[in-house]
DNA sequence: TATGGCCTGTGG
DNA sequence: CCACAGGCCATA
């Protein structure tokens, strides 16, 4: 579940159950997450208090008492989980945090999420643009951050160094609010048309954040483009087509999206 | 830019 | 069986 909307949600959820709590040890339960995160860094991090829990683009940092962090990354399906000491663990539990009456685990079917002990403010998340939803990230700064560059828009957006937080589904949304044609070259997209980029992908997320769990059930069915190839249009009735940018789906309408 | 790898699960 | 999956990295 591992957009910006779902990362903020998920780092709210987890802050309100670990903020001021101690851990009373830490398991990893993967051989995937053990490589990030190896025993003895585990073993240090038993008796730490947990200061709190900050999202950044797709990333979650829990700040500790001795100023080092665990970063955690929840790449394709990655999520949260509690239960109390009595309570088994989920299925695809892949680290546990134990509290004194508890436990948090980072559930991913996939293992593909990451978790790595940081050194205070290391150079991790150096490199991450400005999340999308930032107030201070206007087109102007957009089309600095794009440069002139050949590449697509759409797999742009996925470029966390431009902006942090857009993922492969609020993209496709956003430039379907847009009416931009992912193909777009960005070296050909003014202030203007970057603009209405900027406010489609923010109507995408704030319409996830709105509902949630934006693919699942009934969120599923906000998305006017994505996962609905063939599909008529909402907006112009077109067929909805789906071609592969960069190795990933990308889903749009050939009638309203302009060129 | 395209491809493959990381992992496992689901749906056609 | 195969294709595909909300991410990201390494490679040529």
């Amino acid at each position: 579940m591992p957009e910006l909307p779902e990362v903020e949600r998920a780092a709210r959820w987890l802050r309100e159950r670990v903020d001021g709590r101690v851990l009373q040890g830490v398991r990893v339960l993967h051989p995937a997450v053990g490589r990030a995160l190896p025993a003895d860094a585990s073993r240090s991090l038993r008796g730490r208090r947990i200061v709190t829990v900050e999202p950044r683009g797709k990333h979650q940092l829990l700040r500790l008492d001795d100023g080092r962090a665990l970063h955690a990354h929840f790449r394709m399906a990655g999520d949260w989980a509690a239960g109390t000491l009595a309570d088994e663990l989920p299925r695809h539990a892949r680290l546990q945090l134990l509290l004194y009456d508890g436990w948090v685990a980072l559930v991913d079917p996939r293992a593909l999420a990451t978790v790595a002990l940081r050194e205070g403010d290391d150079a991790s998340l150096a490199e991450l643009g400005p999340d999308a939803t930032d107030p201070t990230l206007d087109a102007t700064t957009l089309r600095a951050r794009l440069g002139n560059r050949r590449i697509a828009i759409k797999p742009a957006l996925l470029d966390q160094r431009v902006l942090a937080g857009v993922g492969n589904i609020y993209a496709a949304e956003g430039l379907w609010h847009a009416r931009v044609d992912p193909r777009v070259p960005v070296s050909r997209l003014g202030v203007r048309r970057l603009a209405r980029v900027l406010e489609g992908v923010r109507e995408a997320l704030a319409e996830g954040a709105a509902v949630g769990r934006y693919a699942d059930g009934e969120g599923g069915e906000a998305f006017r483009v994505y996962g609905r190839e063939g599909e008529p249009c909402a907006r112009c009735g077109r067929a909805v087509r789906r071609i592969v940018q960069a190795g990933r789906s990308t889903y749009f309408c050939p009638g309203c999206q302009r060129r």
